[in-house]
RNA sequence: GGAGAGGUGGCUGAGUGGUCGAAAGCGCCGGUUUGCUAAACCGGUGUACGGGAAACUGUACCGCAGGUUCGAAUCCUGUCCUCUCCGCCA
């Protein structure tokens, strides 16, 4: 969420930003209901320094009769505070409605567009993508040789999109928590699992949207707890409502949570095996910085991601994402895309991560404000998030990439401690 | 799940219809005194939004949302959270 009086002094930048992002939302009515409102906000805030003012004289008056006079005319005085506040509250309503569907501003170094074309490839990891001297299997295939998925059985507890881990692939799944678990410690994270559900207004703070016919979260029938998408929602909810000391800050966090997404509308996308499913585990960074360090803290989340897969030698190309493609609450969005051989007919480079920089987007509807003992008042903090590993996608990256001609799997070295083993091999 | 108690400023804690944005203490900031430190004393000390060059000033906020009233921290309803006891359980 922007500011209303960002918003309307910078009418222009804000449009253009909307335009180029792809967002169609009516910044012109929005300024001029604002224009309303403050004047109507003045008015109603007139009458009821009247009205009070009244009351109070009513408390010394002297006898019931002067009394019960005077309660006449405050009644009145109330009344028409009454009306022009709910004229004001109509207004306000009104305007934020709007306001909620402006996105955030976008940082100037991003490019301007929209679709795969207009994104930018800053990087590649430091593995080369891998020639195959034999033809290279989907996860799909090397599952059904490992015994790593029962589909089936999901689709019979659950339904289409659910899906059993077994046998290696829960502790190839446990090794790439483990794993990154152990790189965020080392950088200083503090490490949580996190609640999967959270109420409505938490996911409303950090920018999803819980209602409609199109939204990507599940709800619990009989309250307002939703199941999380990501543990973005969660972390972000941590602060919510709390002014954090400068000192503190930035505080980086590490959260281990399911996440649950509908796919609504993804029908026909890309949906085999476990690329795009309903549920999956994810251990999620997440950041809040005063303004000024949240540009620096992007960039270190984003190579934090590439250690992580470098560290793993899967080969990825580092997206910095278009305006078109940035979504509500992102300022400034990467994305590591990892290149999984069984995808498409040669490969293809699949998303694994994306980190954002939302500035004080979301620290603005959730209320996270920073306070510096030499500076008078507060300032919304910066939050950012990031993937450190999401299941699923990993462990695609992982079987596809290594696997071997006789239909095995070697174990990244990094996670063979973890794991237990070098080879994941074919019961026959 | 059942019964009860409670949520007030950075903290402790008073306040049961009017002059309460809120006593007092602690903490914190500034000052005086003082070989130094401590103590003592004096003054200041919430946040948001609006007006003003500034001094300053208006409005709102006593978990949150409604309601009663001329007037609510105080009364009523709902809700969230915390604590205690019982039950159940990993």
């Amino acid at each position: 969420m922007l500011e209303r009086k960002f918003i309307v002094e910078n009418a222009a930048a804000v449009k253009q930003n909307c335009a180029n992002r792809g967002m169609s939302c009516d910044v012109d009515r929005l300024v001029q209901l604002e224009e309303q409102r403050r004047a109507k906000l003045l008015e109603v805030e007139e009458l009821n320094r009247k009205a009070n003012e009244f009351a109070k004289s009513i408390g010394k008056a002297k006898d019931e009769a002067e009394r019960n006079a005077k309660k006449e005319e405050g009644r009145k005085l109330r009344d028409a505070k009454d009306a022009a506040q709910a004229e004001h509250d109509k207004l306000d309503a009104e305007a934020r409605e709007v306001q909620l569907l402006v996105p955030n501003m976008t940082h100037p170094a991003a490019p301007v567009g929209s679709g795969d074309h207009a994104n930018v490839e800053v990087r590649r990891g430091k593995s080369e993508v891998r020639k195959f001297d034999f033809k290279a299997l989907d996860h799909v295939e090397l599952g059904e040789k490992l015994d790593l998925f029962d589909f089936e059985a999901g689709a019979r507890t659950t339904g289409h999109g659910f899906y059993f881990l077994k046998n290696d692939c829960v502790l190839l799944d446990l090794a790439l928590q483990r794993y990154a678990v152990d790189v965020l410690s080392r950088h200083g994270f503090t490490l949580t699992t996190t609640p999967d559900l959270a109420r409505q207004e938490v996911l409303m703070g950090t920018g999803y949207n819980p209602r409609g016919p199109e939204t990507q979260i599940y709800s619990i029938a009989g309250s307002d707890l939703c199941l999380v998408g990501t543990a973005e929602i969660t972390l972000g909810g941590m602060y919510a409502e709390q002014t954090i000391d400068a000192e503190k800050l930035p505080i980086k966090l590490a959260g281990i949570s399911h996440c649950f997404r509908t796919e609504a509308g993804a029908a026909g996308k890309a949906t085999r095996g476990i690329y795009r499913v309903h549920q999956f585990t994810k251990v999620e960074m997440f950041a809040f910085t005063l303004p000024e360090q949240s540009d620096a803290m992007l960039e270190q989340l984003r190579d934090i991601e590439c250690d992580i897969f470098d560290g793993l030698g899967i080969p990825y190309r580092v997206i910095d994402t278009a305006s078109g493609d940035l979504g509500g609450p992102a300022y400034r969005k990467y994305d590591l895309e990892a290149w999984m051989p069984g995808r498409g007919t040669g490969g293809e480079w699949g998303e694994v991560t994306s980190t954002s920089n939302c500035t004080d987007y979301q620290a603005r509807r959730l209320n996270i404000r920073s306070k510096r003992k030499d500076e008078k008042g507060t300032r919304f903090a910066h939050t950012l998030n990031g993937t450190a590993i999401a299941l699923s996608r990993a462990l695609i990256a992982v079987l596809e990439n290594y696997q071997q001609a006789d239909g095995s799997v070697e174990v990244p070295r990094a996670l063979q401690g973890w794991m237990g083993k070098e080879k994941m091999t074919p019961k026959v």
